[in-house]
DNA sequence: TGAGATTTATTTAGTGGTTGAATTATTTGT
DNA sequence: ACAAATAATTCAACCACTAAATAAATCTCA
């Protein structure tokens, strides 16, 4: 859930101690339900209440946690201070970009969508400059409208469905884009021009958005049914990227080598089945050719859980017997623990939302650079 | 490469700051190919020339650095004395079992073989009982061999071709074991009695074996061709286990739905295609199909590179091919960056290897518990 | 009503680990 | 023999933590 706390190749100095423990005592308070006291937090985190104490002082002051006024009424002794995320703090601004709209959204501290714009049309005929133009006005009232609340948004996530690397979209078929600079674009209006922008595959960032909603699960895939197929797999609390951030490109795997042709080159990639269109014309194919992709990633991987997003979760209830049958016979281990499949919880939001939340993320896991910055 | 400092959700401490920079002053050391002196430790990873000092001399003392007797030559100024891993100090013990040999395996702090015994046989008569006390008695003359050496055997670790949970072996369908509690039956032995002992499977060490042997590659997929199919998954230099430690299982993701049935329930697997048996009949059949699954790995996971052992290693230059072939039409970015398919630099030995170095890796990654316990 | 119990939070002294500057050590070059 | 250069150590200062003592705020019950 949490960043290391430091590449293992640095050195580690008291500075990067204290950094660490300001993040686990965020942390503490950013996972209880109720408010919790300085020493309920000494308590869970290990750490003595004089740390904790000077700790939480630190992100007080920082406007990170706030101390509630009415002191929760409890037994015997010195009332606690109740102790909960700040409201007005820190936030991110999640930016996306799809085929039939453009969305903006802020979400602060607390996890909170606190305003959200969306403007419907296809973007495909506007092609890169205008679209992101039309998207950074969007992110721009919506940056707006989150200092008027008193949030300070700290950055920005665009979410785009294609590949991308290295903050630049490569690929993006459904919107006819290739090798697009989307945060040079996106800076280019001047209401976003000072803010860190970084760019995710929109299905990866639905994959987050929906571990922050459900929570639970740490570790699953998470696969969204739109035009094409992608995916977003989060282990332990963390979205693994492949190692040049290419990962989750379910929609071509292969599920019937001998398939007819896919637009990417190959034959009978699961897009071919279980796309939006093959989708509508054949709902129990579908479902088992997602199974059987999908079973190929839980024997390679032992991920847990599924979760459906995209046009499968408003059709899941049809397809859930139909994949969960490939599943049972086609997962080596479905005897020894059975995969979890369900649909997912965050609609159409899910990927601007994890997008900002993705922004905002970074200081809850190193308030340090927030608070320096706060002074 | 190197662990965490420390679970995300626990306090840090000066200690661990101590802890965390013995393992970053050992690995410098480790990771250079000629000796180094203390001041090109510093420089190297940011220290003070003070601390590393200290550090080092902590690494002296404790037997896990050896500080070279002849200064190398070199310009003006004081000769720096060279600092080199130890050769005498902890060494890990590597186990391993298979359908028809036992082995034991010594490797010490530099990842050098110190000691391999080799029992040829069929195992599966004899039973997990018999089997698993005669691979004792070799773990035991084992070490007893290294101890001459002023070796310390710190933890051993068994590899098994099957599915493992929590030190149980769950299934190894060659060898025809289920639930069967490895460790416990090893530690049955007073020579071994005292030794912690891990068990993993086969393919997930020879994974490993290979990344210390090659040492460039931190991201790469090892696929082991047996009689069934494994893979082991290394991701930034770390072994991905999956959720319950049952990831790599290759052999069984499907490659064509309706082909013939498999073993474990399904049909049209892997293995039913390139396993030992399928390939000695159809080598291009094989190759086809394994670049097909091959393909899937790399589309969900971004896997820039491919490591074939076992019986592929011997048969690379005639498989190469046809698995290119798949690869190059079936993943999406193929075109953008070609996987890397080569074949092992290890041969049957990877596994052992792979599990004598996982034993010995926790001294490099935390050589604090040496040191309290060398005193 | 007030003393004691109880729990929360802060203060203070002590410890361990790092830094940076100064010092010592050992060699080469002139 | 002495300066220059590089390696390693020593020492004072600093920072963050711990443990224990103290202060603060409330409850309980005679």
């Amino acid at each position: 859930m949490m960043a290391r706390l430091t590449s293992s190749s640095a050195p580690v100095r008291q500075s990067n101690v204290r950094a660490h423990n300001l993040a686990l005592a965020l942390h503490t308070v950013a996972n209880s339900a109720d408010p919790m006291s300085r020493s309920a937090v000494a308590a869970t985190t290990g750490l003595t209440r004089a740390t904790v104490s000077a700790l939480v002082d630190e992100l007080v002051a920082g406007g990170l946690l706030t101390e509630l006024d009415p002191p929760p009424r409890t037994g015997a002794g010195r009332p606690a201070v109740g102790l909960t995320l700040s409201a007005t703090g820190p936030a991110g601004l999640g930016l996306e970009i799809n085929v039939d709209y453009l969305a903006a959204c802020v979400v602060d501290l607390t996890g909170a969508v606190r305003h959200r714009f969306i403007e419907h049309a296809d973007q495909r005929p506007a092609g890169p400059y205008a679209a992101l133009s039309a998207l950074g006005r969007l992110g721009a009232r919506a940056r707006l409208a989150a200092k008027a609340d008193g949030l300070v948004v700290v950055g920005a996530t665009l979410a785009v469905p294609g590949l991308v690397s290295t903050g630049f979209v490569l690929q993006a078929p459904n919107l006819g884009w290739q090798n697009v600079d989307a945060p040079a674009l996106l800076r280019g209006l001047p209401e976003l021009a000072d803010l860190p922008i970084t760019v995710d595959n929109e299905a990866n960032l639905a994959a987050l958005g929906e571990l922050r909603v459900t929570g639970t699960e740490p570790t699953f895939l998470y696969v969204s049914g739109e035009i094409g197929i992608g995916a977003g797999l989060v282990i332990d609390g963390e979205l693994y990227r492949g190692a040049r951030g290419w990962s989750g490109e379910i929609g071509h795997v292969t599920v019937f080598p001998d398939g007819p042709p896919c637009r990417c080159g190959a034959a009978g990639c699961l897009e071919q089945y279980a796309g939006q269109e093959a989708l509508a014309e054949d709902e129990p194919r579908a479902a088992a050719a997602l199974g059987i992709a999908l079973s190929a990633v839980v024997n390679l991987l032992d991920v847990p859980a599924i979760v459906l997003g995209g046009v499968y979760a408003t059709y899941f209830d049809r397809l859930r017997e139909g994949i969960e049958a490939e599943l049972r016979r086609r997962v080596l281990t479905s005897e020894l623990a059975p995969v979890t499949l369900r649909a997912a919880r965050l609609g159409t939001n899910a990927a601007v939302r994890g997008a900002a939340d993705t922004a905002v993320q970074q200081v809850r896991d190193d308030p340090a650079v927030w608070l320096r910055r706060a002074g």
